[in-house]
RNA sequence: GCGCCCGUAGCUCAGCGGAUCAGAGUAUUGGCCUCCGAAGCCAAGGGUCGUGGGUUCGAAUCCCGCCGGGCGCGCCA
């Protein structure tokens, strides 16, 4: 396998520093590449920054960088690299350095842009965490194919992750889901002076106690109306995420907490640690000392804890089972939970650094219909469902859709757009390239493994030579998608190469009579089928052959 | 009032460890199928990057103020 230019381009840039000005001492040597392909390949302000220090004229130093002995030694793999501007250097690959991507795509197939960690990491994503009272609704299914994504973009770095769902399965609102069940079950509604205060008026409550009751339940047993309808509620969530591509390793139960004295243990260990008080019968930890605006209670006067108490015990569990690194994606309602469950962790002093676990939060989704937003609320029971969204648009766009965005903007789901004129969804755009590609794969008819070892040679065309960086870029696209829990930045750059790909395809034809260019252009077109192929199974996406 | 987040083309949004960062899609207008899939391609118009300062040789990007929007501010979860 040959040299990657990266790393060879950054170590010789940093040679050629030392050599030149060895005053400006060890520094960062940031490679970037152009946005504009007339900048070559590759291109670094390494000069200015180092002029910076130095006090040195940059364009000066750039051109003694640019004249450095060591860019002998890659001369088959770059050209001799250029001073631009106030002192860039600009660096151009050889076009055998740069079209050697398309061999290493076929070679590495659906691990193309994974990376072997230096050090793998033990890597938690928890997500979705729905309480059971209620079907998953839009913001749900935002959380759920952020966070699938995320731990796949974790995974491809080659990090162990394990997807975790908690849900409060015992709580008030759970208390309130049984006997909203109950009073169903005994045909009583909303609106009727019976009805629970708070009780949950969604159709939804209607069916459960039907079930309940055509299963033999006794409505008089709240405690049987509660696990039939958790369990209810549990199952149709798990279809759900079904059909939305989504599954999870482990599921933790809040009650399972209380059940095993982890809450307990945490309070005794909290008190023990000398950051709690009572005031007011009730027991306050000082959170204020880790950047709270105010010291947040524990224990309440009634003898019962707050929910933030159980979430630190739920992640000192997370710690203790070894993850060194946690992603917790949620809703951006809940950030004011953020400082007090790491607060809790801190005073522990067990050795959780301060900024763990890290937060992923998303915006809340407003829901559009008919030009008027449809207001989510669950005790109205007036709100889209995910499993609508998905018989709408279909799984893919859904998820595509729902990825495409920085989780922490708002988010405006047209739900008529989506009905109506899901083929303005790029998630189309991207399948369509890859299933170009499958279609001219299947009218060549040869093995297509034998392009794996194409000669390379005859693809002489700027366009060719641009997917080709395209595609090399997939690879630090990953780890850095990977790095900031970004998979945006992978739906911009499967939209970016499909546009590239249905460029080259409308301008050129790939099965020419000459054997060696149509080889050479197969070869491409098959690698820029396989990295499509393997952006969109980060994103839960599927890569259809035909549409 | 306080805290966090967000203001970039008509609309939906990228870019925000400063430079080679004024971009994409969509919409509008005009072209391209006897030829590997037109769910596609090519071209045009469209933005003082909310606003006023500051730092810097250089700011959409960093800092401060202001304006506008979202979320939170329970002994709810």
């Amino acid at each position: 396998m040959p040299r990657d230019p990266r790393t060879a381009l950054s170590e010789a840039l940093a040679e050629a520093l030392a050599m030149e000005a060895p005053e400006a001492g060890a520094m960062a040597i940031a490679l970037e590449r152009p946005k504009n392909a007339a900048h070559g390949d590759w291109f670094s302000n390494v000069a200015l920054q180092a002029a910076r220090r130095t006090g040195r004229n940059p364009r000066e130093l750039a051109q003694k960088l640019c004249a450095a002995p060591v860019w002998h030694s890659l001369a088959d793999m770059v050209e001799p690299p250029q001073v631009a501007g106030p002192g860039f250097i600009n660096f151009r690959l050889r076009a055998a350095a740069k079209l050697a991507v398309i061999h290493r795509v076929l070679e590495e197939g659906a691990r193309y842009g994974c990376a072997r960690a230096e050090r793998p990491e033990k890597v938690m994503v928890e997500f979705v965490s729905a309480n059971p009272t209620g079907p998953l609704h839009v913001g749900h299914g935002r959380q759920a194919a952020l966070g699938d994504s995320i731990a796949a973009l974790i995974e491809s770095q080659g990090h162990a992750v394990t997807r975790e769902f908690y849900y409060n399965d015992a709580g008030a609102q759970i208390r309130n889901l049984a006997l909203s069940v109950q009073a169903r079950a005994r045909g009583i509604a909303p609106g009727d002076p019976r009805w629970p205060a708070d009780g949950y008026r969604g159709e939804y409550i209607l069916e459960i106690a039907r079930e309940y009751t055509a299963s033999g339940g006794d409505p008089d047993d709240l405690e049987a109306v509660r696990k039939f309808a958790v369990a209810y509620l549990r199952r149709e969530q798990d279809e759900d995420l079904r059909a939305f591509g989504v599954s999870f390793d482990v599921y933790t139960l809040e009650s399972a907490l209380y059940a095993e004295g982890k809450v307990e243990e945490v309070v005794r260990a909290l008190v023990a640690s000398g950051k709690t008080y009572e005031k007011d019968g009730a027991l306050w930890l000082r959170t204020t000392d880790y950047g709270d605006d105010k010291d947040r209670v524990m224990r309440k006067a009634d003898g019962t804890y707050t929910y933030f108490v159980p979430d630190v015990a739920y992640h000192v569990g997370k710690w203790r089972r070894g993850f060194t690194r946690v992603v917790n994606v949620q809703g951006t309602d809940h950030h004011s939970t953020i400082v007090r469950v790491r607060a809790g962790l801190q005073a522990l002093a067990v050795g959780i650094p301060p900024g763990w676990p890290e937060y992923v939060l998303h915006s809340m989704v407003r829901v559009v219909r008919g030009g008027e937003e449809v207001k989510i609320s669950k005790r109205a029971g007036s709100y889209v469902t995910l499993r609508d969204l998905i018989e709408w648009a279909g799984r893919d766009a859904v998820r595509f859709f729902l990825v495409s965005r920085r989780p922490d903007t708002d988010f405006v789901f047209d739900v008529d757009l989506a009905l109506a004129r899901t083929e303005d969804n790029p998630v189309y755009y991207v399948q369509y390239a890859h299933a170009r590609v499958s279609s001219v794969l299947a009218q060549w008819g040869e093995d297509p493994a034998r392009l794996a070892r194409a000669a390379l040679a005859p693809l002489a065309l700027e366009r060719e030579a641009a997917l080709a960086r395209q595609l090399a870029a997939f690879p630090e696209v990953l780890a850095q998608a990977a790095a900031e829990c970004a998979p945006h930045a992978v739906a911009f750059y499967l939209r970016n190469l499909a546009g590239e790909f249905h460029s080259y395809y409308n301008a050129e034809r790939i099965l020419v009579e000459d054997r060696g260019l149509r080889e050479a252009r197969l070869a491409l077109a098959a690698a820029v089928r396989q990295t499509l192929a393997n952006g969109l199974r980060l994103l839960g996406v599927s890569a259809p052959e035909k549409m």
